[in-house]
DNA sequence: CATGAATGAGTATTCATTCAT
DNA sequence: GATGAATGAATACTCATTCAT
């Protein structure tokens, strides 16, 4: 009740306090996992004391929104330049070929930090939700690319949301090591195709 | 550690002690999750003693797993009149679409299930594997049908990986409410004419 | 929600073990207070474990409340000669000095109990109910009492109150060494000539 | 231990200050008892930084301090019309009915910080003394009163103790709700009438 | 085999007090 | 003097696992 205070650092130095935090719980969080990092260790490793935590986090599961946010914010740095740049109607396998690379990559340099990330939002409905956003974002900008790129507006939004469902199973593939690199590379190449073709589909 | 005597039970009231305490911990992990399930209620819900619970399972992480392969028992056994059944080339549509609401179904009648055991798949690599193998079983399955049903032998397993990962997707957004009744109708019916097309394609 | 299958312990050594716990903790809120003494210690001094603390009691509080009603026993023992043994209205002077004697010594006998407990009944309401219950229980059976000896029914119930309020400052004063023995006497002297005058009044 | 500067303010600003913090605290202390206000709260509501607090108390039980002595103080006031004006022997009467009616609505005006100091005074003897010398004085001048009124000398403090208690029965009776007010009118009639008997006996 | 009482390590959170600025 | 960020010790309660009976 009384405690609910919630510091908004402003200064330059608090907020460095509590991106230190952020940062050093996104790091544990990824090599021990959520449930098996105390807070102890994380104020430990911000080079904290356990107390100032809670002048910057409401606790334990806030800390774990901002990580998620931070790693999510980091997703979709990694897609920016696909999304930000033109595309161009033509060239549109180059693009889904870059795509599937840069996801597959994302997916790979943090492995650990995806399974617990996507594990927890599969638990937490707080985290879900931020996991949806993103990917609505980011699927309603390559809409809207594809739509000015001069493709049918014609179930577009489903065309990409089966597209998006194709890539990831790619990179689900991938990851859990069920498939050898020249499967990988068949999958790429039947991948790209189907996704050409369904774009470009009635 | 020491004690590995887990007691494997022939007879036959043993076995049922073990499957009741394997059966309440499906329906406890359902209904409340593994980690806020504590050894005692198991207990409690399967008739047994809480000592008792460990000459069955080596830790509360083994009984884990023994309800996971109940579960993945549960989805084979949903899929099986599809893997069972003959499959016509001609109809090969009629079929996709019998997979499609199959695995919907799947995934919708037990929302928690789904979500608490593919959570954990992510965090325990024990659980990933069970969950690996029952897919690369099923995909396998699903090739040989496709190969005696006289669909092309070329890509084979790529083409099912790739359209597992459509209709995956389409269960996630059917499941996660971002999609409407009449999107999921359009992205059915893609993911349908998609994936025909990929199995029929060179 | 889960746990809160407090258990009531009917064998021999459970009810030894619960019993234990009280009159430890009993000692040691006498000795150090309730809010500085922790479960730890508590199950250190009753030589058990922290964890079974909780297998008796829902909170340390629930604790606190059985000491309470312990302390009230002992009280209601104090006085059960005098409410139990027989009351003649002649002889209702020697009655109350008896009365003034038992109280003053059950307050001397333990002032940190009487402290401590007094205390914690001004704090929570839980407490202040069991020991308005005890008030009024003596309060009634002093009353029965009274009448049985031939006392007016008039506003009996009013002068026992009052009576009783005479006696308790009596306590009050002694314990806090407001006052000087010679004083004490006077004082016993008066409220027991008071209380006769209150009794036998219209 | 060490820094026991603590400073006694002289500056106008500084006496506000600490009377600030008082207050705060006092009312604090009323709406959430002692142990549940943090210093934060205080500081907060009275307009300071935590720090400054600490400057002029030495720490938090030290701000008990001063807030009792304030209550004491209110409790004081409250019955300086009674102790500073005129005492006719002839209408003591009327005198303790507005002595009881006094001490009720003191009570009654504020039940929370009755019960809150009264319990912290049983538990610490600082506060214990406060309150005592309270009494005592209180007393001491319904002594000289009485005396300057034509009262016997003989045992006249004990006489009033023996009345200050029933007073205060009847005060805790009320709070408690254990009487109706049909009880307790009897019983302010009963009260001035044995206290009347009392200071006007041998 | 079976019981369920007992263990005790493990943890998020609070808060009086300090101290760098 | 004044600030309020920072400290870190302290504590109730849980629960997987064991073991005396």
């Amino acid at each position: 009740m009384s405690n609910n205070e919630i510091r908004v650092p402003k200064q330059k130095r608090s907020i460095e306090k509590k991106n230190a935090i952020i940062k050093a719980s996104y790091d544990l969080f990824c090599e021990k996992g959520y449930h098996k990092t105390n807070t102890a260790e994380i104020a430990k490793a911000a080079g904290v004391s356990t107390g100032i935590v809670y002048n910057y986090f409401q606790d334990k599961s806030d800390i774990l929104l901002e990580v998620i946010k931070l790693y999510i914010s980091h997703l979709g740095e990694q897609f920016s330049s696909i999304l930000d740049g033109p595309i161009d109607k033509e060239n549109i396998a180059s693009m889904i070929v870059q795509f599937i690379d840069t996801s597959i990559a994302s997916h790979t340099m943090n492995v650990d930090a995806h399974n617990e990330f996507w594990a927890l939002s599969l638990l937490e409905s707080d985290i879900q939700t931020l996991f949806d956003q993103f990917e609505n974002t980011i699927l309603e900008r390559l809409r809207e690319k594809l739509m000015a790129a001069g493709f049918s507006h014609n179930c577009l939004l489903e065309k990409i949301r089966i597209s998006y469902g194709i890539v990831e199973q790619l990179c689900h593939d991938y990851i859990r090591h069920n498939i050898t690199d020249e499967e990988l590379e068949k999958m790429k190449s039947l991948a790209t195709t189907t996704i050409v073709g369904l774009l470009n589909g009635v």
